[in-house]
Formats: C-alpha cells, sequence, structure tokens
DNA sequence: TGTACATCAGTGAACGCGCGTTCACTGATGTAC
DNA sequence: TGTACATCAGTGAACGCGCGTTCACTGATGTAC
C-alpha cells in the first residue's frame, strides 16, 4: 500500500502536525510551559513517538522560529513590492519630506497587520522568545532578526536615495522600525478581542512615520550645502504660497 | 522575646525573601517555569508555609510587577531631575532643534542603564511579562505602563513648550520611546556578558533622538505662519555663516 | 523467484520525580474576664 | 493575678497527577543475493 515515498511524506506531515499542536498551546500557554506529552497528545501520537521527529522540545522550538522567520521575509517582501518611492525627488521642503515618508510607509501596516492575523501564533512565538528563557531560541531568533534587519535596511537606502538625504546608521534605523512592528505586533496577537486593530494599525504607522522623519532630518547637517541651501529657498517658496 | 510587631515584621521579611528567590529562578527559567515548591526551597521555608504569603505564584508575580513599577518610577524620576530643557528658545533651526533634542535626550540611556544594570531581574520581569502567558500579569503591567507614559508624557509637553512647536500625539510618542528603552533594556539585560553595553546604551541615545527629532518635525505644518517663517529666516542666516 | 536481514515510524508499559494542594498539628503571642 | 481561648506563621506527611525518558516491541517497506 504505502511505498517508501509514502512513509516519508507521511512522517513530514506527522512533524507538522506537532509543530501545529505545538504553536496553539503556545498560544495558550507560553512556550515555556509547553511538555513533550502535551503537544504529543495534541498532535494525536504517543508521547514516545514525539522522539521520532524531534530531540527535545528546544529542537521544535527552533523549527517554529525557522517557519516564523519564513513568514516575516514573505511579510517584508509584500512590503516591499507595494513601497512606492514618490516621484518629486527634487524637491526637498519639509512638507515634501514628511510626504515621501508617509508614501514609503504606507504598505506597512495594512500588510504587516494582515499578517499579525494569519499567523497569530507563529509570529507571536518569534516575537515574545526574542527575550525568552530559551537561550537556544534567543540565539536562532536573534540570527534570523539580524537578516531581516538586513533585508529592511535595503528598503530604507532606496528612500535614502529618492530624498536625496542620508541616513545615517540605516541599520539603526531598520532596527528601530521593526521593535516598533514587533511591539504593535504583540499589542494585537497577545489579547485580539480586546484590541481595536484599526487604531493600532494606525498608531504603528504614525510612529514609524515620525522615526523615519526623524532620521531623515538628523542628518541635514551632513548634506553638501547645496542641497541644505535649495532646501530652505523652497521652504521661503512654500510660504509665499499659504 | 518576639514581640507582636516583631512577628509582623518577621513576616514581611518571610514575603521579601519569597520575592527575592522567585526572582532569581525567574531569571534563570523565566516566570512562566517558577514553580511554588521551587521558590519556596530558595527561599528557605517549607513549601506550605507560602500560602502564608500569597493565594498562588500569579499573585507573587504581580507583587513583583508592582515593586518594578516603582523603580520604574524612580528611574524615570531620576531622568527627569536629569534634563536640561536649553535656554534658546528662540530659535529654530534645525540644527538647534536637534541640539534641543539633544540635551532632553543626554540623561535617559545613562540613567537607564544604572537601572537595568541595578534592577535586572525585576525589569526583566516587568517588561517581558508584558506579553507573557499571565493574563493576570499582563493585566497588572498594562495599568503600570500607562502611568510611566503619563509621566513621560510630562516631561515631552515640556520639551515642546521649551521648542515652540507642538508634538502631535504625545502618548504616541512616550509609548514609542518606552518600547525602544525597554528593548534596548531587554538587550543588555537577557545576557549581559555577552553584550556591549556601550554600544547598546549610545544605539538607544540615537534611536529616541531620531524619534524625537521626526516627533518634533512632523507637526511643522500645523505651528502657525509666524513660526514658520521664523524657522525659514533662521535657517538661511545658518547658511550664511557657514 | 524466495529467503534473510536492515530500516524505521509508531507503540505501550514502566520508571522515578517534582509538582500543587489538603490536612492536622506546633508553639508563640495577644486578649477577655 | 491566673485561666481559657483566639490568632497565626510555619511545619511535615500524604495524596494523586503529569512529566521526560527507557525499553523492547510491531509491522510495513526496502535490499542483498
Amino acid at each position: 500500500m504505502a511505498s517508501r515515498e509514502e512513509i516519508i511524506a507521511q512522517k513530514e506531515k506527522t512533524t507538522l502536525s506537532l509543530m501545529e499542536a505545538a504553536l496553539e498551546l503556545c498560544a495558550e500557554e507560553g512556550f515555556a510551559s509547553l511538555s513533550l506529552r502535551s503537544v504529543a497528545r495534541k498532535a494525536g501520537i504517543a508521547p514516545t513517538s514525539f522522539y521520532r521527529h524531534f530531540r527535545d522540545i528546544d529542537e521544535l522550538g527552533i523549527s517554529m522560529v525557522m517557519e516564523a522567520k519564513k513568514i516575516m521575509d514573505e511579510c517584508l517582501g509584500e512590503v516591499r513590492r507595494g513601497i512606492q518611492l514618490s516621484s518629486l525627488k527634487a524637491s526637498n521642503s519639509v512638507k515634501d519630506l514628511l510626504r515621501m515618508v508617509d508614501n514609503f510607509i504606507r504598505p506597512f501596516a495594512p500588510i504587516c497587520f494582515q499578517y499579525f492575523e494569519k499567523y497569530n501564533y507563529l509570529l507571536r512565538l518569534f516575537f515574545q522568545e526574542r527575550t525568552g528563557s530559551s537561550s537556544a531560541m534567543r540565539t536562532a531568533i536573534s540570527t534570523e532578526m539580524d537578516q531581516l534587519i538586513d533585508f529592511l535596511s535595503e528598503d530604507l537606502e532606496k528612500l535614502s536615495h529618492a530624498c536625496g538625504k542620508p541616513l545615517g546608521d540605516i541599520r539603526l534605523v531598520a532596527e528601530t522600525m521593526l521593535t516598533i512592528i514587533m511591539s504593535s505586533g504583540m499589542e494585537i496577537m497577545v489579547a485580539p478581542e480586546k484590541s481595536d486593530h484599526e487604531i493600532i494599525s494606525q498608531s504603528m504607522q504614525d510612529k514609524l512615520a515620525l522615526l523615519l522623519a526623524g532620521a531623515l532630518i538628523s542628518h541635514e547637517a551632513e548634506t553638501d550645502s547645496k542641497t541644505a541651501l535649495k532646501m530652505t529657498t523652497d521652504h521661503i517658496q512654500m510660504k509665499k504660497l499659504q
């Protein structure tokens, strides 16, 4: 009946069942409270069968982290495709700067929040265990976070060029963006029924916009004088138009 | 020998021992892994005596959260006393704005990091369990966080007045500042030996500065035209001086 | 073709252990009269 | 003053339970010759 391939496929299916079971239990009681037996029970296998798939609970945890990282990659990729860098590259008034930031930031909240809803358990685990009690998990997440920061940094590089302004320490800005994104994410994922998605989503958008505006403005002094002068005259023109 | 007062004092001492024991165990294995018996063992009392002090582990956890909140109050109070609002209220160039932000931010990193070192376990618990698995803890921490945001908002209000610029949603800015502070704090508290305090401290300082610069600049459009014009002419003067 | 052996996901019994909680108790102190 | 009673932090024995892990096993599939 079952060929060798079918047996292997069945094993993979069971492995997935264990991960799904573990995720649901994580959401209820947290990763630290997971027990091998409860995970096996929820997955519908004998406790002893667990060892055919993972050496221990920590190894299962790391598998879940890797899965979560893939989701975050997908999420940031979708965000990237949604980013529209304004075409008014020449203008440099503060108002235009804020408009460029707004355009850049726009796709973040809606897309991230879609992922927060769809992959609630997985992302909650990823964000929470970043500072959790398992050092194996912390190490794994820290490595993956570095890659996410790199990915986001590429987008910021593009924004910086489009604005014609340096961004100072780009990785620092990317890291702070992720901090804000994760913090907002946890806020809705931990207590989804009580909280108002729309408000938190808007608030995340605003926080990111403030940060980016600050990052772009703070390195004004480093731009060459031609750019700085241009910015000033633009400012005057804007004033006259009012 | 022991008067009634002495007995009461002894009870309080034991209660404190339980909290200290719990804190140390939290740091090792996380709050979710605490057991009543392990806490009692570490505190040097019989497991059954635990019930003379707390109904269960969650109640002990909430006591620790309250203690941590006091420490955070103390920390932010000390920061507030260290804030120096620049006296150059009249000037409004971007450069001066950044200088005011820098002056405002300066006390945060050194003072917060002192507290992170001194109250490592307590603050780690407070920051981590904000999104942990015990809903009683989450609720308690959330309430205390609101008060911290209010406290910080008062300082931002002063900064806003000193700059003559509105700050938009002040609580949103305060909340983001705390997010950054907690995130940096966790970074060093979770793995103190591996990480370089100086770098993380500087990086927190920079992140806060970017945020505040962004918050002050982003509501430019809302200032009255006199202020906006003044800012522009200042900008030109600054240019001429270079 | 058949035979002997290897591989491996999944099983069920059994182990010793630490857990939270209950219970009746001790012994020191305070209080009522 | 003495006597009887209440209060209460701390104790030790005992309970039933879920845990991680071990072990020898099953039964289906693949492989060597």
